[in-house]
DNA sequence: TATTGTTATACTCTATAACTATA
DNA sequence: TATAGTTATAGAGTATAACAATA
C-alpha cells in the first residue's frame, strides 16, 4: 500500500472557494475543471488522519524488516507479551491488544505449531492456559525485538531523541 | 474493537527477568507462574504501537460520531478531497489515500447513488472522469466537517493547544 | 505502449453466535 | 450464572489479474 504523493497546494484554497453546485439541475457554469495538485491541506489538519498515515508508514517498515522472522505485526506483540508476561492467558492478551477471542485461536496455535510457545496449565484456574516462550521463542525474540529498535531508529530518524520522547508521550495522552 | 485495559504496570521488570525457558526436555523449576497485571511497558516503548493505537482511539471516536451521516472514515476523507479538489479524478483520490482502484469504484458508486458527487467528464483527457460534490454533498460535508472538527477537540481535550500542534508536526515528521 | 476506470476474484482481517468445560 | 477457550461463519478490508476505452 503505497500512501505517495502527499504534498500541500493549493488548488482550491481549502475551506473557501463554493464551487458551483453540480446536480442542480439545467446548471452548469464552469465547464468541469481539472485537478493539476491534489491539495490534502485539510486532511492534514486533522490528529486520526495523521497518526493513521504514521502508523501505516511505521508499519509497513516494520513488516518488511520482521519478514524475516515471519512475524507480522499482531505476531510480535503477542510474543512480546508473552516475553514480558510469562503465563499470560489468551483472556489477558485479548484485552491488552484489542484482538478478539475467536482471532486470536489461530495464532496461538500457529506460534505452537512453530515451537515458539507453549501452553501450560493456569496454577489457580482450570479453565485458562498460562503461555510461555521456548527457549526457540526466547531466542527469536531477543533478535525480533533488536531489529524492532532498528525499525525505531530508522522511523524516527527525522525526530531528535527529545522529540521521539514528545511523540510517544502525546500518543499516549490521546489513547490512553 | 474496545481496547481497553492497556495500564502499566511491572509484573516482569520488562527485558530483565531470564525466565525459565520452557519447552527444554524434562526441566521445569517453576510451577508456572500466573500474571496478574499485564505489563504491556515494552510496546508503549514502539512509535508504531502508539501511532496505531492513537489512530484507532481517535477513528473510533470519528466512527461514532460519522454514524449520523452514514459515513466511514474513508467515505469522509474522499468527500472531503473532492470537496476541496472539485474534479479530481479516481486515480488521483486513490494515490492520495493509498486505496487501490478496484477498492475504489464501489465508494464512489454509492456515494453517486446517494446523490452526493457527479461524474462530470474530464476537460483534457477522455479516459478519465472528474468527481464533483452536488449541492446536497456539499450541504453534508459543510456539517460532516464541523463534526470532524468536535470530534478533534474531543480527542485532543487533554492536549494543549500547543501539544496538539506540535504532535500533528511530530506526525508528518515521521510519514512525509 | 501506457494509463484510466472497471470487473472478477482471492486473501486477510474483523466480528457474531454458539458450544464445552470449568468457576 | 458467569468466564476461558474454542468452532464455525459472516462481513469488511485489501490484494492481483485482466479487460475496454483512450492517450
Amino acid at each position: 500500500m503505497p500512501p505517495s504523493q502527499l504534498r500541500k497546494t493549493r488548488a482550491s484554497a481549502a475551506g473557501a472557494a463554493p464551487s458551483p453546485a453540480l446536480g442542480a439541475p439545467g446548471r452548469r457554469p464552469t465547464p468541469a475543471p481539472a485537478v493539476e495538485q491534489v491539495d490534502t491541506g485539510y486532511l492534514e489538519t486533522l490528529i486520526g488522519y495523521n497518526a493513521r498515515r504514521a502508523a501505516l508508514a511505521v508499519i509497513d517498515r516494520f513488516m518488511v524488516r520482521m519478514a524475516a522472522f515471519e512475524l507480522k505485526p499482531v505476531d510480535f506483540s503477542v510474543l512480546s507479551l508473552i516475553t514480558h508476561n510469562p503465563g499470560i492467558t489468551s483472556r489477558q492478551l485479548c484485552n491488552a491488544l484489542g484482538i478478539l477471542p475467536p482471532n486470536l485461536v489461530g495464532m496461538i496455535n500457529a506460534l505452537e505449531r512453530r515451537k515458539l510457545i507453549v501452553r501450560q496449565p493456569h496454577p489457580r484456574d482450570g479453565r485458562a492456559v498460562g503461555l510461555h516462550l521456548t527457549g526457540t521463542g526466547q531466542k527469536l525474540m531477543r533478535d525480533a525485538e533488536r531489529t524492532a529498535l532498528e525499525v525505531e531508529t530508522d522511523a524516527s530518524q527525522s525526530l531528535s531523541a527529545t522529540e521521539r520522547q514528545t511523540l510517544i508521550r502525546l500518543l499516549k495522552k490521546i489513547y490512553l
